[in-house]
DNA sequence: ATTCTTGCAAATCATTTGCACTTTA
DNA sequence: TAAAGTGCAAATGATTTGCAAGAAT
């Protein structure tokens, strides 16, 4: 379940005093799986904390983050995004609409079976795959012609 | 070859007037494969180009990831790198010395086999992998067990 | 002479920092 | 009451934009 008593003990779990702002921050992320950046959650969780601060949200997500809860994502530059879900998925762009999926591998496997041309020497900890496209909106199809320029 | 008249030739057939400033912003590029921010190489470009603004160095690297002859790579949130070599690969990240590695497969072996997870009616046009750990210097192996905090 | 290219200065956007205030243990 | 948590305002860093001056066709 994903109630929010689940996100306070969770949170009590890796030892994150779980205020009202942070509970709330994190819950958010936990039932809004749609890789949010800071300022889209300032937003959204600032309409039942009216006196939530930008800087809260910041600081929150870099304790979730140092604390494993959270992961941080980037799919395109200049912004980061984040994600509550901690398995391991890929992510993919649509090139024309913008909307980002979740690429979870069937059960069993993994999201890159081996990384060709990594050395044996070098010891792998995480993998961020970022794939861009279009999805199967018909709009999106419609514009890969027109992407052909 | 990897003369500065082998880039000039280039910025022509795709249509770029290759002026001195992108002409030595181009070049850079193709004979530094580091992986560099844009301010790293306005800071490299300037030695032989000391009039040269970080705003042009901003407008060339648009204009040559629109043209296709750079990729905007991300390796870490809050800055772009830049690199000049369009084949298919992947970088590697090192958590310790932070040294960025590219990842070339095989020949004949694709950086990402097949993408899990990602349906049928999904149309494919780039794929982003990028891993992180630790290299094989002595300091960074070392750095391995101290992470385990 | 018109269009392209450059570069300065100011603006913008995401994020971080310094610090004072509030809450909690 | 000491420590932890919050939030405002200012600072920072990367990138973009507006615009005037310069170069090229």
């Amino acid at each position: 379940m994903t109630t929010r008593e689940d996100s306070i003990a969770i949170l009590r779990k890796i030892g994150v005093t779980p205020s009202p702002q942070r509970t709330a921050i994190y819950h958010f992320l936990r039932t809004h799986a749609i890789h949010p950046t800071a300022e889209t959650i300032f937003a959204a969780v600032r309409l039942e904390q009216p006196s939530l601060s930008l800087t809260t949200v910041y600081n929150t997500l870099k304790l979730l983050v140092e604390k494993r809860a959270v992961r941080e994502i980037i799919i395109e530059g200049s912004e980061l995004r984040y994600d509550a879900d901690m398995t391991e998925h890929g992510h993919f762009k649509c090139l024309h609409c913008g909307d980002v999926y979740d690429l979870f591998p069937p059960d069993g496997v993994p999201l890159v079976p081996s990384v060709p041309g990594l050395p044996d020497d070098f010891v792998l900890k995480e993998i961020q795959l970022c794939c861009r496209g279009y999805c199967p909106k018909d709009a999106c199809r419609a514009a890969i012609c027109a992407a052909r320029n």
